[in-house]
DNA sequence: CAAGATATGTCCGAACAAGGACATATTGTA
DNA sequence: TACAATATGTCCTTGTTCGGACATATCTTG
């Protein structure tokens, strides 16, 4: 039942969080921009843009919340990212906010 | 440290997932777009325009995830919404897949 | 050596959203 | 009775984002 929106739930996310997302598949593990793009399409079954992708990596790295560089693995040239502790305490802080204080909204009868 | 972070936080939140927002403020308690307007206002401190609160709220009905009736109640004519069982649903569905339900979304048949 | 996959980047017209103004009606208060 | 507050709505201009194309380079496989 619930199934019936999670198509359209994750792509709502893919637009509306792309930062907060790319942030948390940092923080699980460094990678780099084509595998990510590779791994968010087979586990979501989403199309996902590398036109979009790449400057929401390069923005996320302006704001210090993430770091790269360049490496040279499995005969691959790549721009590695790692999270920041910027980075961290955004992210945590962002969960917080998400479901601690909005899910608290206090009325006048309470 | 994390407060840092909050407010800029919080305006991300209602810019992006300002209907997800509207639907738990609506799943809370039924209420109305003004009491919404001033409460987030109050609450948190962040300007909810009100030309995006009413066609937003509005979306939400056309979508069958609120419904509204209109109500008198202390002498004021009020538009009040609440939360219909898709919305729980769409909203549960939501917050599920936000939290760390990476890389197990199969296909719709489970 | 050609084709496909890996890898990262920019650009542009169209579609969409944001901000603020315009609009209207009622109620409470000075 | 005028003004502020409550209450809900639309409109229009500006700004931003989207989707897809353009661009380039390396590596692997047939």
């Amino acid at each position: 039942m619930s199934e019936t929106y999670e198509k359209e739930i994750v792509q709502h996310i893919i637009r509306n969080l792309l930062d907060i997302q790319l942030l948390r598949i940092i923080q699980a593990q460094p990678t780099w921009g084509y595998q990510i793009k590779k791994q968010v399409e087979l586990d979501f079954n989403v199309k996902l843009r590398h036109g979009a992708l790449y400057p929401a990596l390069n923005n996320l790295a302006v704001k210090g919340f993430v770091e790269s560089k360049r490496q040279r693995k499995d005969g691959r040239a790549r721009k590695v990212y790692s999270i920041t502790e910027s980075g961290k305490i955004y992210l945590e802080t962002y969960f917080n906010v998400l479901q601690g204080r909005l899910g608290r909204i206090k009325t006048k009868s309470e």
